[in-house]
DNA sequence: CTCGCGTACTGTATCGATACAGAGGAACTG
DNA sequence: CAGTTCCTCTGTATCGATACAGTACGCGAG
């Protein structure tokens, strides 16, 4: 069996308090017996206090539990969600908490319940999580702290939100795009479930669209465009082939549209190659817009509305974690701003 | 007082075993005390089975700990580390065990250490961790199974090893070089603790690199090329910024290099950047290689190594998880090959 | 000499569950 | 009707630590 505290409290001939103190409160033994102490425990190959027993006892796991969409692989594969993790993580670090990650399987809903419901952590943050999905659920019932990335009207129960105005945020790219004389625009959106088949799709209504912030974004289009008139594509998932694969749907259609708005960057730039794949020349015989402003969008020279990512994630974890969490605001609104560079110009005249 | 399962086995008028094994042995009750018993939990707002004594009684976490390099900023943003950690969340999540990301901190090794000895696991997964780092020796301390992806000779322990032949593959790469007559190459690092400047570096022989992988990788230039020959390019981090400004120390020198072999493809797409940014063309005026053929490398027509990144992470969480422990492989050498495109071609003839 | 006080260590209760042996009773067998 | 088996449920021991109140003792002050 392995050593325990008593096990090493045994050899040296103190009491288990005292070893414990060795380890966690230096200060409360003398020096030389602390030292006794910590080398019979190396003899013993004692492997330090037990993680687990500790945190039942403490109250505190020391870590959090983070949501994230989709298998992880599209999460990870978005630079945006890679920035948004690192502020998170750099936040949570100074806190002395770990980051336990939980995928969410869109295939097996139940098991990543599961995983919830199982995690040993002291919070949540939920990143990009379709709101019907079952680990949503099994999440309130911890009834532990949540932070979520999304600023909702009909929000939950006592959730901390950090978030940007979608709805205002995608207007502004849609206005830029009507300044420019744009009439006939497309959305494309990143299916979250891969239900629906890739390529346009007809919904009456922004309100159609499931996952929150691309309907957000949709109705934010729908401001300055009228909706019946704009194209909706469904990609087959938020990465840069999805969007290619997607956007080439309307690309070869006879009357195609003069604008493309992406609800990410990594759609964006799937659609830029499309675009480039058929001789087209974005900003010109079409203008694209993205989403985020990840920084491959400056090298592209993608048209894009900037949101904070790292400063995101870094205050959501600092709002999960602050003690004094009753004062701090529950709810932050962070700027965005469009940031435009050349996939995006005047339409071109019909011919 | 938050409920436990004490309060709701007294609501019941049941004993505390019997709520328990409501939760984790259905077939253990009868479908009536069963429902009775949720139902009685759900009015009490009993939140389920504290995670973490159920860890603690079953003597298992639920979960591994993953050692990051460089404070996750890097390791996130390298697209084959992200491949490599989908690999490993998927077969990780077949277990029902979950992920911690331990990031690890250049500049406080001990923060990293401690996040490692508190960490609720029951087993490390180590992927590029400098082999000086405090918290790999931090890690041994808790004994647990470690699986690492680097294959070495002087392997500690009984670490089980995941990887590839460095070696020979970065030798392939060289030989390629050699074949197309390039005699005057230089090497992109990305140095693990940024100690060192960016830019050109001397040592006497690749022994001289701190990290383990980038020192094997030029021991098989060294193979090819003699290394008094070579040129060493220390890049401040693993980002393709970094790399566009370490080519650039070289490229603008009289007498560049005809060729670059970087060890990472993040890197080499920097060196194409930077390669680009002068108006030099890739493949002829000189020539670049990159490590690991992640997807953006076949966009950018960029001569790679490819080696297995999904499947790499996948068998490293096979191998961490399978009980089966004894018989199993402890070592796996994963297959590499060289791909050659656009962004190596003959050496120029000297002016 | 007694009191007060700080330092160094001890002992017990407790965190919230699961494992496992076993009890009680119904049903089936011969 | 005793014997066996199955199905439900119970009770106690246990996982490995930390919290906290308390003891013992040395030492300076009044």
């Amino acid at each position: 069996m392995r050593p325990t505290l008593q096990t090493v409290a045994d050899a040296v001939g103190v009491s288990r308090s005292t070893v414990s103190n060795a380890y966690s409160r230096p200060d409360q033994l003398s020096t030389d017996l602390r030292d006794r102490i910590l080398s019979a425990a190396r003899d013993l190959g004692y492997a330090g206090p037990n993680p687990t027993a500790r945190s039942l006892r403490r109250g505190r796991a020391g870590a959090i539990g983070v949501l994230f969409t989709t298998g992880l692989s599209y999460a990870f594969s978005d630079p945006y969600a890679v920035q948004f993790l690192r502020g998170l993580a750099e936040s949570v670090e100074r806190h002395d908490t770990g980051m336990l990650l939980i995928p969410m399987s869109n295939t097996d809903e139940e098991a990543s319940a599961r995983a919830v419901a199982d995690a040993v952590v002291d919070g949540f943050c939920v990143y990009c999580v379709p709101e019907w999905h079952a680990s949503l659920a099994a999440m309130r019932d911890r009834q532990l702290p949540v932070v979520t990335t999304e600023i909702r009207d009909d929000h939950r129960g006592d959730e901390i939100q950090v978030g940007i105005a979608e709805r205002p945020a995608m207007a502004a790219a849609a206005r830029h795009l009507h300044a420019l004389g744009h009439r006939d625009v497309a959305v494309l959106i990143a299916d979250m479930a891969p239900a629906t088949a890739a390529g346009p799709l007809r919904v009456d209504s922004p309100d159609a669209i499931r996952y929150y912030v691309d309907r957000e974004r949709a109705h934010g289009v729908a401001e300055v465009f009228p909706w019946a008139e704009v194209t909706l594509i469904n990609a087959a998932g938020n990465s840069r082939g999805a969007g290619a694969a997607a956007a080439a749907h309307v690309l070869d259609r006879a009357e195609r549209p003069t604008a493309i708005l992406a609800c990410s960057d990594v759609l964006a730039l799937g659609a830029l190659d499309a675009v480039a794949a058929r001789g087209l020349r974005a900003g010109a015989d079409i203008s694209v817009t993205g989403f985020d402003d990840v920084p491959e969008a400056a090298r592209a020279g993608l048209t894009s509305v900037r949101q904070p990512s790292v400063s995101k994630g870094a205050l959501a974890g600092e709002l999960l974690l602050e003690n004094k969490r009753e004062t701090a605001d529950r709810r932050v609104l962070l700027p965005t701003e469009l940031i435009v560079r050349a996939s995006t110009g005047p339409a071109p005249s019909r011919s």
